[in-house]
DNA sequence: GTAAGTCACTGAACCGGGTAAGTTGCAGCG
DNA sequence: CGCTGCAACTTACCCGGTTCAGTGACTTAC
């Protein structure tokens, strides 16, 4: 089935390709009842303009894109990410963007596929997550005048604009309202440690907890999977003084640690409370729902999509705070025994 | 930037346009020596072509798109779409493909997006997912004659290809391994009813029920969500002579149904056993972990991508099955005591 | 020795929109 | 009445690849 183009429409109207062209953009140019009558054939025919036609002349790919560089086991169970994908489409699909996504394993791969994506020029412009310390990808993305929206930080990222949260201050949350219900011996299991959100909390976990003069405090890394949860759970639990409240960074790390927790005949939240990061349906599906530190994740991707747009428009887009984490109290966390 | 176009390579090689295309294409019509030149230019220049230019010359769009028709709430929970993602991504990326994703409501919007994406040529194919009974999208595929793979089924779409797991084997092998642990009173919470695969479920739950004496046998329509598993489980379990074994048709409910047996009291697998539908990190993740029924999700996506790349080249592709789905026994099933 | 054939390449026409520059026709104005 | 100015178009070229119909040069064959 041929697909219908503006010379169709041309042949139809008794115009030229021009005309019908500045009638469907809503350039000046033609007369209000041409313009009226092109839109008309337009939608009978069900025309839609050639993407690649309108790319090629110097206009946008209108797409944009989004690496996710996580092993495949991990990706599918953190709602982190398909939130922050369906934040991205409210605001994309609006606009009619397109997301093109790409999983990859390194961040290496990742700049590859930057790098191909632009030079095919497939997308306007890419989202980055996951940001590092001294990022490899940052240079990259300067040099190819990629426009870019990074998640995470606040860091070094030069002119690319930056959306993050306040995570510092949500974290200093969860400790003071801990140590309210009276707390003395608070753990905490952390993502990556290279990722720069996971070195800013863990700044502001060291920070609060010494202001409050907690001592034994302690901060094991892992890598967001429910394994490395249980792992970190396992020597926490296991050891003389034991916690008696842990804070993970992420809500599939929390669950896995109520599992240990479970199963090693502790009680929660008698025994042990627990804290997961990020709300997710998971905080509330398990028995007791956890305590978790929210966010609108869906928001902040509608956030991040519309930075981009404007960086795609050639609109300086600077440092933006996203809406606040909140402490979310469920039954993982009460006073201890 | 200026990005290099093949003309640049044209001009430092001191050839045409056309031999440049023929070289990269690795077409004949051009001598060895000079491709391998032309080559060594484009590598050192860091040549990508335009996929636009490409897509306009009559040739593909070289991307393929997915819609995901679930709220946003369940899209992130459940694994499944992501497990399926990276199963895509796997063969799609190796032939430099691109996934296009879009977030909807309804199947209406769906068939819309399909047909702006064939309008505006920007996919060459889609993956389509969530096949109902006489489903309204693929009388619309078939019209524009977008080239498309049907995940689940088996069902009657013409001459569009499907991949579909044997549901009604699985369902089968999970009932018996419960009887012959001891349980009579089997209860299922079953995904969305419209859905063909849950038709199929449902028919052969029954059906091998019927076949092995069991009466009191109940399906209770759900969503996925997890609050609709607890609802359900909650009225499973407050009834008269309760089930002692719930079979779940995703990972999600039925770790909302562990935590509603437990939360009610009672033990699982002693006073309650259950089995969950699609293994997934979560099932292993909750204490105890969930007998599940497995499939390889990331092959089946794969295999899906494989079938689609097919049809867009124009291979005529049928009906496959994907891999068996097999009992995985963990710690949430036991005989009944 | 010349016709036929092959190889390696060139030139130009496409694909389908966007848009600058040129061309009407008509109203307004002095 | 002629000139200017503007709206409402048309024309023609651009974007960057692909592809097809040539075009020499050189080989092969009778």
């Amino acid at each position: 089935m041929k697909r219908p183009t503006i010379a169709d429409i041309a042949r139809r109207a008794g115009v030229s390709k021009g005309a019908v062209s500045y009638a469907l953009n809503g350039q000046p140019g033609v007369s209000e009842a041409t313009r009226k009558r092109i839109l008309a054939i337009a939608q009978e025919i069900g025309f839609n303009a050639n993407s690649a036609a309108r790319a090629l002349s110097g206009a946008r790919a209108r797409a944009v894109g989004l690496t996710l560089c996580r092993p495949a086991r991990i990706l599918g169970i953190e709602p982190w990410f398909m939130g922050l994908i369906s934040g991205f489409e409210a605001e994309l699909g609006a606009q009619s963007y397109a997301l093109t996504l790409q999983v990859v394993a390194t961040p290496e791969q990742e700049i590859e596929v930057y790098r191909r994506w632009w030079g095919e020029r497939r997308i306007d412009g890419v989202i980055v997550t996951d940001i590092r310390e001294d990022d490899v990808r940052i240079p990259v993305l300067q040099q190819l005048q990629l426009p870019a929206v990074v998640i995470g930080g606040p860091g070094d990222t030069g002119p690319i604009a930056q959306i993050w949260s306040d995570d510092a201050g949500a974290i200093t949350e969860a400790v003071r309202y801990l140590v309210a219900l009276g707390h003395h011996r608070i753990a905490r299991v952390s993502g990556v440690p290279d990722l720069l959100h996971t070195q800013v909390r863990t700044k502001a976990f060291n920070e609060v907890c010494a202001s409050l003069g907690l001592d034994n405090v302690v901060t094991l890394p892992a890598d967001y999977t429910g394994e490395e949860g249980s792992r970190a759970t396992r020597r926490l639990l296991i050891g003389g003084d034991r916690p008696t409240a842990i804070i993970y960074d992420n809500d599939v790390m929390a669950v896995a640690g109520l599992a240990v927790a479970q199963e090693m005949g502790l009680s929660v939240p008698g025994d042990l409370s627990i804290v997961a990061w990020d709300d997710s349906p998971l905080c509330s599906l398990v028995h007791p729902p956890l305590t978790a530190l929210s966010r609108d994740i869906s928001a902040y991707g509608a956030q991040a999509a519309r930075e981009l747009l404007n960086a795609i428009d050639g609109k300086m887009v600077g440092n933006v705070e996203a809406g606040r984490v909140h402490l979310t109290p469920r039954g993982s966390t009460a006073p201890p025994r």
